[in-house]
DNA sequence: CCCCTGCTTCGCACTATGTGCGAATCGCCG
DNA sequence: CGGCGATTCGCACATAGTGCGAAGCAGGGG
C-alpha cells in the first residue's frame, strides 16, 4: 500500500487506522470531517470514508443529521460501561465503599490491578473528606510510592518487580519516597506477610494511606481497598483505620464475581 | 481469505473484527483467552494473534501478568472519557443540573441528541425524588414520547421527523402516548413555537416532564435539560418548572464549547 | 436558474496486506 | 523427561485494502 514507515506500527494497519480515527474524533471535542481525519491520518479520501463507513456500520461513529462531522457513538459508551463492569465497580461494591468512608470519615478508593496499569475504579469521597489530590476514577500509573501501588507489586515475584521496575523506574516523589530497590523489596516482603500496605508522605506531602488486597475468589490479588487520612492522624488512628481497610477488602472480595 | 459471505460484514474486515473482539472480551467479565476469541469469531490463530497484538499495542486490551486471558484495557476508557466530554457533561454543567434540582425538588435531566439517538449525560436526582423508572446515564432509544425526544424531532424538519418514525415508529407506550403521525406533526410545531416540550403520562404513568433546548454557541439545539415530576403535581407547578427549566437550559448553553 | 464548491460515492487496476496452514518454540506441570 | 497448551514463525496465495481519478450530489450565492 503506501510507501515508507509509519511510526508505531504493529500489527494490522486497518485496525490500527480505525482505532487512530477514534482517538482523534474523540480529542475533538465536537467532532471531525472526514476531510480533516482524511488529512491528519494521511489517508486518500476512498480509504477513509471506508473506514468511517465501517466505524459508522458499528455505532462506534455517528453523525449529526445534517452535519458534516463525526462524533464518537453509543458502541463507546458501551464498550466503557463494560469496562466498569471488569473494574469490579458494582453498585454493591460501591456501597461497601461508602460504609467504609462514613466509618472512618476518609476517603476510600477501590483500585484494580490492570497488567501494569492500575485503575481506580471508584472513588468514596464527600466535601468533608475530598480525595487525594487529582486521583481521579479511571487509570493512574502504577507507582510504588502508593500504597496500592505496593500492593500490586507484592502480588507479583521478585523478578516481575525487577521487571516492571526497569520499565517504569522508581521515581522520587516526595522526600520519603522510596527509590533504593533493595528497601523496596523488604518492604513489599513485610506487604506479603501483612497482606497490608502503608505509604507515610511518599506519594504526596502530609498524607498517608493504608491499603488491603482483594482477592477473586480463586484467591488471587485483584485489587486493593484504601483510605487515605493526612500524615498526623496516622499515628493515633492506625488501629482503627487497619481494622476498617481489612473489612473493606474483605467485603469487596466477597461481592467479586471472576 | 476465508470463503463464504460473514454476516453483517460492510466495510473493512480487519477494523470490523477488531471490534468484534473488544466487544467480545468485553462482554466476558473476567476476559477471554485467545483460543476463546479465535474459536468464537471463527479465525485461525495467526489472525486472532495478529489483531490481539495490535490491540494491546494500542492499549485497547491488556491481560494480567501470567494470566492468558484477555481483558479491556485503559485506551478503552480514555475514548470513554472523551465521549463524556463529547456529550457535555463537565463538572460546571452537572452544577447547573444540580441547582436546577435542588430549586424544585425533582430529578433533573441532561440529554443530548447524537444522531438518531438520545444520549442521557448526566441525572442529579436524590433519594427524596428518584429518577424516571430504569433511567440512566448513557445512551437510550430516542422516543416521541418522552419530552426530550420531542424536542429532537422539534429540532428536525418536518421531512427528516417522517423518517425517523418510519425507520423506529410510533410506539404506544402509555394510553396517552400520541402515535398519530399528524397530531405529532402539530405538536412538535407547537414545541419550535414555545420552544418547550411536555410530556404528561405518555412514557410512563403518572409521570409528567418538561424540558428545554440546549443550544451551542451557533444557536443549534443539541440537547435538553428537563425535570420530571408526577403528572398530579404539574398543573399547580407548571408555570415554575417552566421558568426553571428554561433557565437551566440557557445556563448549561451557556457553558456549552463547539 | 445555474454554476461553483465541497462532500460523498463509484470504478478500476495493482499489489501490499492480511490470511490460513502447518511446523517450530516456548513454558509449565507432573 | 515427556506431554500439553499457549504463542510465534515461515511461507505461499489471493483477497482485501488501497490510491487515483472521475462521476454524482447537495447546497448556497450570484
Amino acid at each position: 500500500m503506501s510507501a515508507v514507515e509509519r511510526r508505531g506500527g504493529a500489527g494490522i494497519q486497518s485496525a490500527e487506522r480505525a482505532l487512530r480515527i477514534l482517538e482523534l474524533v474523540g480529542a475533538a471535542p465536537t467532532g471531525l470531517t472526514a476531510a480533516e481525519i482524511a488529512d491528519r491520518l494521511g489517508l486518500g479520501q476512498s480509504t477513509t470514508y471506508r473506514l468511517l463507513a465501517t466505524l459508522q456500520h458499528d455505532d462506534y461513529l455517528a453523525r449529526q443529521p445534517g452535519e458534516h462531522r463525526y462524533i464518537l457513538g453509543r458502541s463507546v459508551d458501551e464498550l466503557g460501561r463494560a469496562l466498569q463492569v471488569q473494574l469490579v465497580a458494582t453498585d454493591p461494591v460501591r456501597a461497601v465503599l461508602r460504609a467504609l468512608h462514613d466509618a472512618v470519615h476518609a476517603p476510600a478508593y477501590l483500585t484494580v490491578f490492570r497488567g501494569d496499569d492500575i485503575a481506580v475504579a471508584h472513588i468514596a469521597d464527600s466535601p468533608d473528606h475530598p480525595r487525594i489530590g487529582q486521583l481521579h476514577v479511571g487509570f493512574a500509573e502504577a507507582s510504588h510510592t502508593t500504597a496500592f501501588g505496593k500492593l500490586m507489586l507484592a502480588s507479583r515475584d521478585d523478578a516481575a518487580v525487577a521487571r516492571f521496575l526497569e520499565r517504569r523506574g522508581a521515581a522520587r516523589l516526595t522526600a520519603s519516597s522510596i527509590t533504593d530497590a533493595a528497601t523496596l523489596r523488604d518492604q513489599l516482603d513485610e506487604v506479603r506477610a501483612q497482606q497490608l500496605a502503608v505509604e507515610v508522605e511518599e506519594y504526596l506531602p502530609k498524607l498517608a494511606c493504608i491499603a488491603a488486597p482483594v482477592r477473586s475468589p480463586a484467591g488471587r490479588v485483584v485489587g486493593a481497598v484504601s483510605v487515605s487520612v493526612s500524615s498526623k492522624d496516622l499515628p493515633s488512628r492506625a488501629w482503627e483505620l487497619e481494622r476498617a481497610v481489612r473489612r473493606g477488602a474483605w467485603q469487596v472480595s466477597a461481592r467479586v464475581a471472576g
